[in-house]
RNA sequence: CGCGGGGUAGAGCAGUCUGGUAGCUCGUCGGGCUCAUAACCCGGAGGUCGUGUGGUUCAAAUCCCACCCCCGCAACCA
């Protein structure tokens, strides 16, 4: 019987800048879902590419003063090298520059517009003239544009329109009717609560204001704009349309189109109702993935300078290891948090502690007591039982997860088989059990279930980290393929009597307070090299600080900050943190709750001069309404001093 | 009243559909162990589940109502 095709695509990139953590994230889930179909038994093909075309490019191309064409070599240079570092494996990366795309997507226009869903007529917009470039009403508010301030102006082009507005009542009934076609579901509710109930408008699909596009071949002055040149990659990369169709007849229609939530709606309205037209079948999938945002809920974007570059990680830290953490960290469907942070954290305790360290032990224990040979196992107790049925249930469990797309649930899964081996060790005293004749006896089964446990938690782990599975079966010493593979999960295949060897650490501890130090410290170089292929920033821009959040003197202002001297200092019942201060400030009085009973007694605050933030919104904090807070330094390891004026000034002042 | 998501321990999250002792990871405090990467194991502290001393109920984080706050989207930022 042939094997179950699975066909999953990405977005592809608009390769206007080098790609950060986010589109980082993205192709790595699909990468990690691709590597395990392909474990259990499908026929994988995936695919990922660049979306070149489009003003953008052709203007940052002349403002560098190369070629459209030499510049997004450069950019996709960049991408595939990162994609290499970060294993992935895809089948094919589609340009749409490339002819066997452009030919295709000519031939689509055509056909839509023979079968008239495409008709010409005006479109109207804002338009800047410094920037070249349409906006839409919207974009366009208070009569400015966007990306440079200029104010815009009303204009009008010849264009022509898809026309979407006639399948909409069709593509309502067909979500309606196919939970599962857009996931999360929250999505779908989106997508039917905010465009298609309110109604669709015609699409306009083509421009003349720029040429760096596929021309329409029976109307030369207009390039087809974006949207039946980008969506239509996931089966023009299969030969749809081609001389050779054998991909396109295998493996459409895709199982997942995996996009980030921006751009859900043009994946779950524009490229159904274009497919319908074209009598082509639906994908079965749509999933919007949530965002990597940073501490704070702040958003990472190209414009803005603050992304995360995922080759410094992978570089310091191993490309597993920066997988591991993007699978494993949030939850697929929504956003979540990244920081260094939360990062080494979790290699720490994830991977080296719980993981490496698991290994590490048994392996040592293997070499120490039993002269390196992975023994012969006897009879099981309930313990190794436990052991087993754990690893019996697993890849039902995962692999569960893992259709649904829940990587973190997956990872957690596995975890637990890590948790409980570790347990297994403590339970069962090796180094006690090698001191008497019946516990070496024992010894054997014990340290058997060990070197089996890391041996399903390797093929476990290898969708997620692809070096893991190799490097841990050296140590181990399989060298069998079929105990390799993910039919091999279960209980008592490892045979006995193969050699183990300790090696390197799998994932070495780091040291978080150095590294942050050190990960803070790269940040302006890193912005540096951001921003680099693109210089003769817009004005606006220029006056745009690069790097996190810098805020203007009148955001400064925003807080209202006053010397206030503490006449009354209690603790607060049932909080060894807090203190109930009253503060004088000029002639007024306040109440204060403040976290600081660690560091200073009543006492000693009673007559200090502290800072107060006077306008802050008040806030009951164990009872107590706290109108205002002090400030406080505080230190990563916690500790804490007071904020104070350099000598003595009149209560009330205002500090600024 | 545009739409969607969210507000649960110091941090990050699950639990809400289907009401029944509020859970996980990290951190923190205490203990144990010595095979291991100062790792591992056990235990404790810490929560009025955004607000209403709102409604339904024997029982509400969960269902209903009202309100507050945060985030995102509104025609190419993963």
């Amino acid at each position: 019987m042939a094997k179950k095709t699975f066909y999953m695509t990405t977005p592809i990139y608009y390769p206007s800048n080098k790609l950060h953590i986010g589109n980082a994230y993205c192709t790595t889930a699909a990468d990690v879902m691709c590597r395990f179909k392909k474990q259990t038994g499908h026929d994988v093909y995936f695919l990922t590419g660049t979306d070149e075309h489009g003003q953008k490019i052709e203007r940052r191309a002349k403002e560098t003063g190369v070629t459209p064409i030499a510049y997004v070599d450069e950019i996709v240079a960049g991408i595939k090298s990162l994609w290499k570092l970060m294993d992935i494996e895809y089948d094919d990366f589609i340009r749409t520059t490339e002819p066997r795309h452009e030919r295709v997507v000519q031939k689509i226009f055509k056909e839509l517009y023979d079968r008239g869903h495409i008709y010409k007529s005006e479109y109207s917009g804002w338009y800047c003239t410094p920037c070249e470039t349409f906006f839409t009403e919207t974009q366009a508010k208070d009569g400015k544009c966007p990306d440079c301030g200029a104010p815009v102006e009303k204009t009008q082009e010849e264009a022509y329109f898809l026309a979407l507005s006639k399948y909409q009542d069709w593509l309502i009934e067909y979500i309606e009717k196919n939970p599962g076609f857009i996931e999360p579901q929250s999505r779908a509710n989106e997508m039917l609560a905010n465009f298609l109930r309110p109604g669709l408008e015609d699409l306009c699909v083509t421009r003349t204001s720029f040429t760096w596009g596929v021309p329409v071949t029976f109307d030369e002055k207009h390039v087809v704009y974006v949207w039946i040149d980008a969506l239509s990659n996931y089966i023009t990369a299969l030969g749809y349309g081609s001389d050779d169709t054998t991909l396109y007849d295998k493996y459409w229609p895709a199982d997942i189109h995996l996009v980030g939530k921006e751009i859900v709606r043009f994946h779950t309205v524009i490229w159904p109702i274009l497919l319908k037209m074209l009598d082509l079948p639906l994908p079965k999938k749509i999933f919007g993935h949530g965002w990597l945002v940073l501490e704070g809920g702040v958003k990472m974007s190209k414009s803005k300078g603050n992304v995360i570059d995922p080759v410094v990680l992978c570089d310091r830290y191993g490309t597993d290891a920066i997988r591991y953490f993007l699978m494993r960290e949030t939850p697929f469907g929504s956003d979540g948090m990244f920081s260094n942070e939360a990062l080494l954290s979790r290699i720490n305790s994830d991977l080296a502690n719980d993981l490496g360290n698991l290994l590490s032990r048994t392996v040592a224990m293997i070499e120490k007591y039993e002269r390196s040979l992975v023994p012969v196992c006897g009879e099981l107790t309930s313990l190794e039982s436990d052991i087993a049925a754990l690893t019996a249930a697993l890849p039902a469990v995962v692999e569960a997860h893992m259709n649904k797309l829940q990587f973190s649930l997956a990872l957690a899964e596995i975890w637990k088989l890590v948790g409980a081996a570790n347990r297994y060790i403590d339970l069962t005293q090796p180094w006690t059990l090698v001191k008497t004749e019946e516990g070496k006896l024992r010894l054997k089964t014990v340290l058997y279930t060990l070197a089996e446990a890391c041996r399903v938690i390797a093929i476990l782990v290898g969708p997620t980290m692809p070096s893991v599975p190799a490097r841990v079966f050296e140590q181990l010493g399989v060298t069998n393929e079929a105990l390799k593979t993910w039919d091999s999960v279960a209980f008592g295949r490892l045979p006995s009597g193969i050699k183990v060897a300790k090696g390197a650490a799998l994932f070495p501890r780091i040291d978080i307070v150095k590294d942050l130090g050190e990960l803070e410290a790269l940040l302006p170089a890193k912005t540096t090299a951001e921003s680099a292929p693109a210089p003769a920033p817009s004005p606006a821009k220029q006056a745009k600080p690069e790097g996190v959040a810098l805020i203007s003197i009148d955001e400064f202002f925003k807080t209202q900050l006053k010397v206030a001297r503490v006449t009354e200092a209690a603790e607060v019942e049932k909080s060894d943190k807090l203190l109930k201060l009253t503060l004088s400030v000029g002639d007024e009085t306040r109440t204060v709750v403040s976290g600081i009973a660690k560091w200073y007694s009543p006492d000693q605050m009673i007559g200090k001069l502290v800072v107060l933030v006077a306008n802050l919104q008040p806030a009951k904090l164990r009872g107590v309404l706290s109108e205002g807070m002090i400030l406080c330094a505080s230190d990563d390891k916690g500790n804490l001093r007071l904020v104070t004026p350099d000598g003595d000034i009149q209560s009330g002042s205002e500090v600024g």
